[in-house]
DNA sequence: ATGAAAATGCGAATTATTCTCAATTATATT
DNA sequence: AATATAATTGAGAATAATTCGCATTTTCAT
């Protein structure tokens, strides 16, 4: 059985910090992807004492043994989010930014298929599509421009 | 038909200066991922008065006019690639680091056809897997411990 | 060729991230 | 419950990454 997120810190031999406990619930009580910075500054509404040097340790932690993974995508620094064990897919218009989450039970079935026929053991999978949402490929098409 | 990355950017109303240019062919002649300061050493090369700001500029257009994309997973800061036709999948070794290129026809249909049913239209898709890679395996299996 | 607007190079300014080290805290052991 | 010890933390300094400001240069339409 898969234990919480606080079994796996202690398992890898971390200590179990209310630091870490807090930025941990943070991350997982957000449906967005939140950078360094705004962790802090949450986490600072509950801890006042909370250095921004400790959520860069955190996540650095967090992300080696798996917890989080970071999102790079068009954004200009790293964005975070607890790893699920129902990986999705992020649509991200390339007009307007917005993102749809997208399921797909066969896509993942062939995705593993994949790696296993390379040998490879997957952990997590993000796939990431770009491209226009509806409302987009409304304006573009209304707008006639050459 | 597709024009060339020469014609899009004028097309967008930006310039066609010869350091994007030579900033474009070192992202298309490069197979791996080039962050800005790699970029921009090499780009140094060929001409030595290059500036860093306008490698990040010009990365900055580039990524507006979606020629090229970012790719942050599991790095500290940004990595770029060209945007190609043909989408591929990357497998990251989460021990290692070493990339593995995966590709599949069948895979990248599902997707196309799952954008369609949402009236999404894609531009651009990555795949990014997270995992062993046999090497890694190996040592983990190798090494028992508890 | 000429002029206007856009892009560049340079260094300074800003932001993001990591590091250092003394003080604190979690955990295993008693 | 108290203690030892090794990991973790906070604070700020140090470093790295990215953007900005502005004088100069370049592109491109005329």
């Amino acid at each position: 059985m898969k234990s919480s997120a606080h079994e796996t810190i202690k398992s890898k031999g971390y200590k179990l910090t209310h630091q870490r406990q807090l930025i941990l619930s943070i991350l997982e009580g957000s449906q967005t992807h939140l950078d360094a910075e705004a962790l802090f500054l949450l986490a600072k509404r509950r801890d006042p004492k909370i250095s921004l040097a400790t959520v860069y340790r955190s996540l650095s932690t967090f992300k080696k043994i798996g917890l989080i993974q970071e999102q790079g995508f068009g954004e200009d620094h790293g964005h975070f989010e607890t790893v699920s064990n129902k990986p999705h897919f992020h649509f991200t218009c390339s007009q307007c930014g917005q993102v749809t989450e997208l399921r797909s039970k066969k896509i993942i079935r062939l995705i593993k298929e994949l790696c296993q026929e390379e040998d490879l053991k997957m952990e997590s999978m993000d796939l990431l599509i770009q491209g226009l949402c509806p409302v987009c490929q409304e304006k573009k098409s209304t707008s006639t421009t050459s």
